[in-house]
DNA sequence: ATCCCGAGGG
DNA sequence: CCCTCTGGAT
């Protein structure tokens, strides 16, 4: 159990955390390829579990053959399922494609509706994809995209000791300004992937490691 | 054997 | 709260 941190120790932590981010990640942008904002949705849905850069392979494929709402949803089911089998979970995800794409033909005009409730009423869109969309797609933050990588690196940095994704991003935007949400995740996404990966972190590479309570410490 | 830009259902 | 869904990568 990761011991209690102050909110005042974690929001100068945050502040530390946030300086170096920009430092490393001058560039903050979203790993997954997309054209438009639904193609984004999609692409975020079909990231469950799966590597973005896999994503991105099935998602070439797809979005040349099918790149609308509208295209998708006259898709027969075990169609999407072909395509989208190697991204794993693929029942569940061809299915939610299906309906999502349907629903946003039948209520929005095949658009993306710009709103968190809209979004999370569509199958297979939970609060982290909504936020990817409305943050990405839309720059209209609405939350901190709390995926894997962000709850790893916030508690292995200190910035939280939830393992709750919900109480993860609670905590994170109390200590992050709303400009620096988007950003933020984005940034903390990559050095995830790159450096502080779930088994082997490169802390001798890291350079968050001089202010990093796990340095050296088994997570 | 464990993890990857989760969500839905019980 | 728990469980289930899934292939690919290391």
């Amino acid at each position: 159990m990761p011991k209690k941190i102050s909110l005042e120790d974690r929001k100068k932590q945050a502040r530390r955390v946030v300086k170096q981010l920009a430092t490393d990640y001058p560039i903050a942008e979203c790993a997954l390829n997309y054209e438009t904002p639904y193609q984004l949705l999609i692409a975020t849905i079909l990231s469950a579990q799966c590597t973005d850069a896999r994503v991105n392979i099935v998602t070439k494929e797809l979005f040349a053959k099918y790149p609308t709402a509208e295209d998708i949803a006259a898709l027969p089911i075990a169609k999407i399922e072909k395509l989208v089998q190697t991204t794993g979970f693929f029942r569940n995800k061809a299915k939610n494609i299906k309906a999502a794409s349907q629903k946003l033909v039948d209520d929005y005009d095949g658009e993306v509706p710009q709103d968190l409730e809209a979004l999370v009423a569509l199958p297979g869109v939970g609060r982290k994809t909504a936020n990817v969309v409305l943050g990405t797609a839309f720059d209209m933050p609405t939350g901190v995209v709390v995926d894997t990588h962000v709850g790893r690196l916030s508690r292995r940095m200190g910035l939280t000791a939830k393992t709750d994704a919900v109480k993860v991003e609670e905590e994170l935007m109390e200590l992050l300004p709303k400009k620096e949400w988007i950003q933020f995740s984005h940034r903390m996404i990559h050095h995830g992937r790159a450096i502080c990966d779930a088994r082997k972190p490169k802390c001798d590479q890291c350079h968050f490691a001089k202010f990093c309570p796990q340095v050296g410490v088994a997570v």
